[in-house]
RNA sequence: GGGGCGUUAGUUCAGUUGGCUAGAAUAUUCGCCUGUCACGCGAAAGGUCACGGGUUCGAGUCCCGUACGCCCCGCCA
């Protein structure tokens, strides 16, 4: 192979009839005719088809090769009218697999939503690679990059934000992380950038945005994840409608730039309560049934809400929030329209008080939302006030705010627009999930690596955590499942309800007692531990156990076992090397084929192998041959 | 948190009133083929029917439970 050919991407080579050029890319499909094998390369341009008739390595599909070839025209009758590179193929000097694919656990010629998306999510990276993803991943990437430049086109400046903050009290639930420098304290990750992006009003930005990763605690849908991508924006010294327009600027560019059609331009603008009225929803679709088939986008603005809504007092969290029975609809941030201003600092005709906010909605979606912000620190504690706040809980979540309002911040407003759910509309989708690189499934299992998982109980202790699942620690349980995994053997885990006794444990698990190891923990006359572990069904031996240890044994204290092993007594594990004690097996557990105990929780337990117990619990190799029952 | 649906070869699915030695397509492996473009032809291999119970002479099929997944509602300033 000649090293100093540079590489040439499939849809360059039309211009290359005649020359002698090198590809790199993937395996898409194999054609072998015995003497001639038409191989068409794919790369991120597409596909082209590649003749050979020298055979070498051994080819598979999905493989990566390179190949060394001329760029030939097609005879006439070959030429592929549905391919870019249909005119043209390679004819085939030299070839070389750089990366072979063994049979894979996903199709990726298929547009791929036939295919169980758990599987799909599991290997995401084969997934990407089928056409339909790629493009778009190439389009989200083209439409951000617009806004981007359309934005910086109205002078604006792009400012990041931190990811580890205060959590928020209202509105959603916040992700939190301790902290290991202040054990016991928690960061949370960010709902929004709301509060940052006010404070550099404040500082004098002027015109600010950001694509913000946002993150929430709530269940997932469709259309929403826990993490997500906003166009976050904030500007000085403007009014709702020199927002609105910056925004359409943007917007409209961006859905130019990746040549799709909008019903409208400029964009309607409809009243709340006309919207409710017309519609029945502050979200609706403008589109006709025709237009739904050419996928249009039918942008339209929403203005004029109520500020304030009645609590819901089935909704415990709403009742939790608000004090007063009154909470806000949207944002606490936002000033009311200016002929409510009295009403809203008097705390007079809440209901009729209109706030300052304008949604965007597409085809039926919110995707972005914003307002005017309550830059007189008077209307902001005016708003907590009617929420029912007493000036120190109102000081206590928003008095770095008031404090910024009092020290020369200009009149601001933004927006923010939810990047994942437009790039969801553009391409047709009808899931969050095909636009986002790698997302989680609906109950929060991450893409490839399967996130969350348990963390190492050395690093919680780092973090000054414990993990209790009710009211029972969960150390040994991990510690447990770290010692089987890394051993390498197939063991089952249950979770069922919490039990005391060895017969309400055979029974939650449907196994046998005889097949159950009960651990007991007896004590030494040096105060020294041992294990030993007898069917359940029956009643250890004391005589027999003291024999053969060699030592007068008693049973150490259950209120000790607790505090001393951090289990409690019925579902200690028979893995005394957990605990840094000699274990004793029963002989009997030699002749059995399974165990099933309770894993250091009283509502977990593990069935496995009994010869992998043998062998991971490493018992004192006498008890092979000793009986410790009565 | 409430409700609905689902889980059978690597993948996508069939599988009748309970009789199965569980099939098809595709993928994989091997063989044949010089013009295909989702090439074609022939052969082989591939299954703990999600898991655990129950009913039955007999369960992929019926019943109960668990896990996981998807959808709807709730929740999402």
């Amino acid at each position: 192979m000649n090293p100093n050919l540079s590489r040439t991407l499939t849809a360059q080579a039309n211009e290359k009839v005649g020359e002698t050029i090198k590809l790199q890319g993937w395996v898409d499909t194999l054609r072998d005719h015995g003497r001639v094998t038409f191989v068409d390369l794919r790369d991120k341009l597409g596909i082209i088809q590649c003749v050979i008739t020298k055979k070498g390595d051994k080819l598979s599909d999905e493989s990566v090769i390179e190949i060394i070839g001329k760029v030939n025209k097609r005879p006439e009758n070959s030429v592929n009218k549905d391919l870019v590179t249909g005119t043209i193929e390679i004819d085939v000097s030299e070839y070389k697999v750089l990366n072979k694919c063994k049979e894979l656990p996903i199709p990726v010629k298929s547009d791929g939503y036939e295919i169980d998306e758990e599987l799909r999510l599991k290997y995401r990276y084969l997934d990407l690679r089928r056409e339909r993803m790629h493009n778009i991943l190439v389009m989200r990437s083209n439409f951000v990059r617009s806004l981007r430049e359309g934005f910086f086109e109205q002078d604006f400046t792009e400012v990041e934000t931190p990811l580890l903050s205060m959590g928020t009290s209202e509105g959603a639930r916040n992700f939190l992380v301790p902290s290991r420098m202040a054990p016991g304290k928690f960061y949370a990750l960010p709902q929004s950038p709301q509060q940052y992006k006010q404070l550099l009003m404040t500082a004098g930005v002027d015109r600010y945005f950001q694509l913000a990763r946002c993150i929430r605690d709530e269940d997932l849908k469709f259309d929403r994840g826990f993490e997500f991508t906003q166009l976050d924006l904030e500007m000085s010294f403007v009014n709702e409608s020199e927002v609105m327009s910056a925004v359409e600027n943007s917007v409209k560019a961006a859905v130019k730039a990746v040549g799709s059609k909008l019903k409208e331009d400029p964009f309607p603008v409809i009243p709340y309560d006309e919207a409710i009225k017309k519609y029945g929803a502050d979200k609706f679709d403008l589109r006709t049934e025709e237009e739904k088939k050419a996928n249009v986008l039918a942008f339209a603005w929403v203005v004029k809400f109520p500020f304030f809504k009645k609590v819901d007092r089935k909704d415990a969290s709403e009742v939790e929030e608000s004090r007063s029975g009154w909470v806000f609809t949207h944002n606490p941030f936002s000033k009311p329209v200016d002929e409510h201003i009295e009403w809203h600092l008097k705390g007079e005709n809440i209901d009729k008080i209109m706030t300052t906010q304008y949604d965007l909605v597409c085809n039926g979606l919110e995707v972005g939302g914003g307002s005017i912000r309550a830059h007189d620190p008077e209307v902001l504690k005016a708003t907590y006030k009617i929420m029912g706040y007493s000036e120190e809980d109102m000081m206590k979540a928003i008095g770095h705010m008031v404090k910024a309002f009092e020290l020369g911040t200009p009149p601001h407003g933004g927006l923010a627009l939810g990047v994942d759910r437009i790039i969801m509309l553009l391409a047709n989708e009808q899931s969050l999930k095909e636009t986002i690189a790698f997302p989680m499934t609906r109950r929060g299992r991450t893409s490839v690596m399967d996130a969350p998982s348990i963390a190492n109980p050395d690093h919680l202790k780092e973090l000054g955590l414990a993990v209790n699942i009710g009211e029972e620690s969960d150390v040994i349980f991990v510690r447990l499942k770290r010692l089987l995994d890394s051993e390498d053997v197939k063991y089952e885990v249950i979770e069922h309800r919490s039990v005391k006794t060895s017969e309400e444990a055979a029974e939650v698990r449907n196994t046998p007692m005889d097949i159950a190891p009960k651990a007991m923990i007896l004590t030494k006359p040096d105060g020294g531990l041992v294990m030993v572990c007898i069917p359940a069904d029956k009643k250890l031996d004391m005589k027999k156990a003291s024999a053969v240890v060699g030592e007068k044994l008693k049973f150490a204290d259950p209120e000790f076992v607790e505090s001393e092993l951090g289990v409690k007594v019925g579902a200690v594990p028979p893995f005394g090397k957990l605990f840094e004690i000699e274990t004793y097996i029963d002989k009997s557990f030699w002749e059995k084929e399974k165990v099933a105990f309770n894993a250091g929780r009283r509502d977990r337990s593990i069935i496995m192998k009994a010869s992998d117990l043998i062998k991971i619990a490493e018992p004192n190799p006498v008890s092979k041959d000793s009986d410790f029952k009565q």
